[in-house]
DNA sequence: AACAATCGTTGACTTTTTCAATGATCCGTA
DNA sequence: TACGGATCATTGAAAAAGTCAACGATTGTT
């Protein structure tokens, strides 16, 4: 049960100055995550991004795509891709929008969300695995700080 | 002197539980950080990541292209490019690896200090107006959390 | 001396990103 | 109520980035 995970021995140009720029960090960590999380989800033939869209699928928030593209920071052109493949294995559905007929809501089917639970559990092992060297509580303190970075200080 | 930055009002979606993944998370904050850096740097004719290489060529440490594929986690034919635009613009050269002839060891001339020097000051405000909604300790604190995933716990 | 491994480099190939254009629909305004 | 500008999803093309195998030069090992 060894944590393969991302933790390598300190590298030695992690001494320069550049060691501590926030938009490597992001970077380094973000690719490292990536890494894991894809060779989580391929079992289930999803990715980072179909995941993520399929998890919104499944969150009953009934996100419109232009959302999806905004929350992701994605083009609205990929979107349509993620969503396409989606919907063509059963996993999601496009509903007309509801005030805006323009729009269409990207809504989880049964299948979908049967496959999500399982896809989550690993999901969440591969992020546990990634901040093994973190206790809980900077585990948390990590993703709060990351929230309010991203979102403000919403509590 | 407005902060025109990241921070927009929290978006509908971010109440999902994904809104908590750390994927996500890195994923949206490096992307909203890669365009202000990326911005910031424009004027010096560079991006993030020949910043990067320059940074390094100046640290001293003397890192070979190896490293510094390793190091920003990068292919090593990418550093080739990197590396080549660099030189070309007479920023760095690469000297011959002092043990190993093969290697390469990228260090910066005169001129790619300077630009460094400039450089550097864009990108320290362009972090600064990323993180601007995080008191000084809670950037210290992200900082460290972020080494410490990808490091292990040097100190 | 021979062999496998590593370094930087090149080139081909795939994937991802970016962007403009389009029809349908919405909204504000006259 | 009809017009005009904006927004939505979609398509397709172009540009950029990433991946991968092969190569000569060099290294270290046997």
């Amino acid at each position: 049960m060894a944590t393969l995970g991302t933790e390598v021995q300190t590298p030695r140009l992690a001494a320069a100055r550049i060691g501590s720029d926030v938009g490597l960090l992001l970077a380094k960590l973000h690719a490292a995550g990536s890494v894991l999380n894809n060779k989580a989800l391929a079992d289930f033939g999803l990715r980072e991004r179909s995941f993520s869209v399929l998890t919104l699928a499944c969150s009953g928030l009934e996100p419109t795509q232009r959302e999806l593209a905004d929350f992701l920071s994605l083009d609205p052109s990929q979107v349509v891709t993620l969503v396409d493949d989606l919907e063509r294995r059963g996993l999601v559905e496009r509903a007309q929008g509801k005030q805006d007929r323009r729009a269409k809501i990207i809504v989880s089917t049964a299948e979908g969300r049967r496959m999500h639970g399982k896809a989550r559990s690993a999901m969440d092992a591969a992020e546990l695995n990634q901040l093994a060297v973190l206790s809980g509580e900077e585990s948390q303190e990590l993703k709060r700080l990351l929230r309010k970075a991203l979102w403000g200080a919403a509590e």
